[in-house]
DNA sequence: TCCGTAATTATTCAAGCGTATAATAACGAT
DNA sequence: ATCGTTATTATACGCTTGAATAATTACGGA
């Protein structure tokens, strides 16, 4: 009887890999799928070890939640700084946030199996609720350079309005684009959403040159 | 040792206590607080009546699930068809969808318990599609009609796209709404929405009396 | 009034869960 | 080379879970 080889890896890289291994099987098998055995098996180790580096299970899954959050933040904010027009930046936000990999089957997966947690665990209530308000501050300063950018004076509370208003349609959009995606084939949701943001930010065009097949 | 005593109730009063225990146990502790023994002892049943009535828990969830879906549609789709303006309908339609009780702390939860068994769970996805499906189409005829009563002519292919910007719209922000609802005490929802979704139809407003407090 | 049916209770079972603890071996320091 | 540290494995414990089965009792129809 021989015990199991093993080598020991650098503390962040472990937990990367668990947390890792802790995502993937949420995705294949929702949240009560992702026991402590088959997260260990995936990753590679023996159940103990997830003990050894984190608390309990609930902060594994919270420190996962958090890189969910963040990994959304990091790939919906990819606001290129070095776009000039305002308008051409909210235009790239948008369809940032209403294309891959944001709009994704796996990340819907995770951010779904996550958000029924929200209401029941405080802490990530207080996850949900600061990736919530940075997207939306981000969206906020969007809208109220492209106003500034048209011309017109940009009340504090009207930018945050319409930002909500946004917010919450781009939120819809993913969120019933990747559930029933099929039947979204022949539009695309960025497109739609672009229109929208026009109209609803009173005619202001996102775009000069028209929108790509 | 005497037995405890019971009653015999008919199926269907049954079905639905147990159902409405279901939900009950999901609200509070989510869908892995619900399990059948902490169902059965809320519904003041002993757990083995629970496989009487459904052949498996995971059918029952999806009964429960169902009864969730319809409980949202009938609330959402209170347009009272005496309601002779279609603008004024589509207004009741989007209030009613933005304020109690769709908008409501329990509603999200169960929502929310369910959506993220919808990528996991073939049936799950039948019954959200079903849901989301019918609204959409509620919501495609009254911007058809809004339009026509505007005078102008209903491409159905933009009324759709319309309704599905609308319906993004109005998901989103009752989703956020209900989950940082704290955030938006200032503004109500359903006021933000009735707005943007005038602006969205080119300006046509819907309503002739000023909003409410 | 009695009796058959089936709705309901009571009990049991095997599997899986998160957690705890002890043994071990990999690897850096010396 | 050796040693000490600790990352990692191995094993076990107590509890909960969904499901299965057997025993009862409520209730309608004769």
């Amino acid at each position: 009887m021989s015990r199991r080889p093993f080598h020991r890896a650098g503390e962040a890289e472990r937990r990367h890999d668990l947390i890792a291994a802790t995502l993937d099987c949420i995705f294949e098998r929702g949240l009560q799928g992702a026991t402590v055995r088959e997260i260990a098996a995936r990753a590679g180790v023996t159940q103990g070890l997830i003990r050894h580096y984190f608390s309990s299970k609930d902060q594994m899954l919270q420190a996962a939640y958090k890189e969910v959050m963040a990994g959304m933040t990091r790939d919906a904010a990819v606001v290129d700084e070095s776009l000039k027009d305002a308008r051409t930046r909210l235009r790239a936000f948008i369809i940032a946030n209403l294309t891959p990999p944001v709009v994704d089957g796996r990340t819907l997966s995770l951010w779904a199996a996550f958000i029924s947690h929200v209401r029941v665990d405080p802490v990530f209530a207080e996850i949900h609720r600061d990736g919530y308000l940075a997207f939306r501050t981000a969206l906020e300063r969007l809208v109220a350079d492209v106003l500034a950018e048209a011309g017109q004076d940009p009340d504090p509370s009207e930018c945050r309005e319409f930002a909500i208003a946004i917010n919450g349609m781009i939120d819809g959009l993913w969120l019933e684009g990747t559930l029933v995606g099929d039947l979204f084939s022949k539009t695309p949701l960025s497109g739609i959403a672009i229109r929208s943001v026009e109209a609803l930010l009173g005619g202001i065009r996102l775009t000069g040159n028209e929108e790509p097949s």
